[in-house]
RNA sequence: GGAGAGGUAGCGUAGUGGCCUAACGCGCUCGCCUGGAACGCGAGUAGGGGUAACACCCUCGUGGGUUCGAAUCCCACCCUCUCCGCCA
């Protein structure tokens, strides 16, 4: 979530970011949003200043009655003089009446009948600050509304280009292999190893559903043990998380209400499925204020992600890289302002840390900002080759979203140097995604013969063994 | 799922219609005291909105309602604890 305070001052800076994004319907929000601003602090103007008067003619209101030392006739015309002073909408007037810094004339109107009269005076103030507040929380409404579908604003380094086309790809790290014989793709090397089932799944779950079966299953277990040990030896801390959160923590992490369609929600129970474990962790410290010396706090996750893919219809239909369950394990840091950008740069090397790990193929993709996404204020993907699709496999992306999520989650921290508490950076980073690395290792490790060498680094966690044999 | 008890500022607690502009204790910060500390004494110590800055407004789990006025009364919901039932 933007500030509101920056779009109120600067809203052409903001715009010219956003015109970077190449988002033409966001871009078109902002003076909407100007305008909503606008009317929600006249409105608040409005009515605080009649709740001010409010609050204390009720404080007089008890003292009038019970004022012994008032007479009767003074009472009935300070309340005549206020019940004709609020009549004309004339706060002030009452204000001062009621507290005695301005004498009432004398009314004909009895005690009881005056004070009658005032009480409704005072009854329609109430009636008029609620039908008020009616109002502001519906301006606020369309206004939080239309700022809740703002993109992140880019970072200054991020190269500026309409689209993923124009992504600057790093240098490829790790020998891309030369084979002797034509290499499978993994949707013909996971049935013919008798690993990956894709027709029974398909039969108990529908389209993009699959089976892992024996050295398959075993295969994306030892690597999510891998990931997580990985993460843990720079000192991310575990978290095993609910798989499934309410509403509000899909806004907090920048997933509603833009990316509805992709989530699966069960009405029942209201709750929606993780598309990324990076919503729950989003959501650890939702509103709460951390200290200084906590920061930077880093975490990892495995969790399974489910995603409709419902956008994504058609594409990549088949194998196993786009599905609508798989599992991931995500890195996370909440990190102060001043360290957030170096902690993207040891993000991406951890990611990039177990590629190298596995000995696969990959490089670092640098995000222009028309290819952003929403949340993220400077991106980096880590690729991997895949020789039997023929193709750079996405396994990760890091992403700092600086204080878009904090804002919309509400996580603060409190500077050592007392000052004010402010919004923390956050970074969210896959490290990695399976079965993309299944496929990945699958192609680039397969045999003439058919088999799968295992990775050595792999082996402690599948009981020794250096390789999936060719047949069952 | 059933019964009961609760939810008040970092923590613990008080507060049953206006003196709540939320008290008190602990913790924390600063000052005095001291050679330096402890003790003691004094002051400060939630978040949000709003303003050029003040003023001011909102928040006592959440949302409604009653009332001139609600932490306080009424209704609904959420969560926690204790007991019971069911259960991997």
């Amino acid at each position: 979530m933007l500030d509101i305070n920056l779009i109120r001052e600067k809203p052409d800076w903001v715009k010219d970011q956003i015109r970077k994004l190449n988002d033409a319907p966001a871009l078109a929000r902002v003076d909407n949003i100007l305008e909503l601003d606008r009317q929600r602090r006249t409105l608040l103007t409005e009515v605080e200043a009649i709740q001010a008067a409010r609050n204390r003619l009720n404080k007089q209101v008890g003292r009038l009655r019970g004022d012994k030392s008032l007479s009767a006739e003074a009472r009935a015309a300070t309340a005549a003089a206020a019940s004709d002073a609020l009549e004309r909408a004339d706060y002030a007037a009452a204000v001062a009446l009621m507290e005695g810094e301005q004498a009432a004339p004398p009314t004909s109107l009895s005690p009881e009948v005056a004070l009658e009269s005032l009480m409704t005076a005072l009854k329609g103030m109430g009636d008029r600050v609620n039908a008020l507040n009616e109002q502001v929380k519906e301006v606020e409404g369309r206004l939080d509304e239309q700022v809740l579908w703002l993109p992140n604003l880019p970072h200054d380094s991020v190269p500026v280009a309409e689209s993923e086309a124009s992504n600057i790809a790093w240098p490829p790290e790790g020998e891309i292999r030369t084979f002797d014989f034509e290499p499978k793709a993994h949707w013909d090397l996971g049935p013919a190893l008798d690993i990956i089932d894709f027709e029974r799944g398909v039969k108990m779950a529908g389209s993009r559903a699959y089976v892992l079966k024996s050295w398959g299953a075993r295969l994306q277990r030892a690597l999510i043990s891998l990931f997580l040990d990985s993460a843990r030896a720079k000192g991310f801390t575990e978290l095993y998380l609910p798989y499934f959160v309410a509403e509000p923590m899909m806004y907090g992490a920048g997933q509603f209400p833009k990316f509805r369609d992709v989530v699966y929600f069960d009405p029942d129970a209201e709750v929606y499925m993780l598309p990324t474990a990076e919503v729950a962790i989003t959501n650890l410290h939702r509103d709460e204020i951390l200290d200084e010396a906590q920061l930077p706090l880093f975490y990892v996750a495995h969790t399974p992600c489910f995603r409709r893919e419902k956008m994504s219809a058609g594409r990549d239909v088949r194998g196993i890289k786009r599905v609508h369950q798989f599992e991931k394990v995500e890195m996370y840091k909440f990190t102060t302002p001043e360290t957030s950008y170096a902690e993207l740069e040891s993000l991406v090397e951890a990611a990039s840390d177990i590629c190298r790990a596995l000995k696969l193929p990959f490089r670092r993709l640098e995000i222009v900002t028309g290819d952003l996404g929403f949340s993220a204020s400077k991106k980096y993907d880590i690729e991997v080759w895949s020789p039997g699709c023929n193709e750079w496999l996405e396994v990760s992306s890091c992403s700092n979203t600086e204080t878009f999520q904090a804002r919309r989650s509400n996580i603060k921290y409190r500077p050592t140097e007392g000052k004010k508490a402010q919004f923390v950076h956050t970074l969210n980073g896959s490290g990695l995604a399976t079965p993309r690395v299944v496929i990945a290792i699958l192609e680039n490790y397969q045999q003439a013969d058919g088999s799968v060498v295992i990775p050595e680094v792999l082996r402690p966690y599948m009981g020794g063994a250096d390789r999936i044999p060719a047949s069952v």
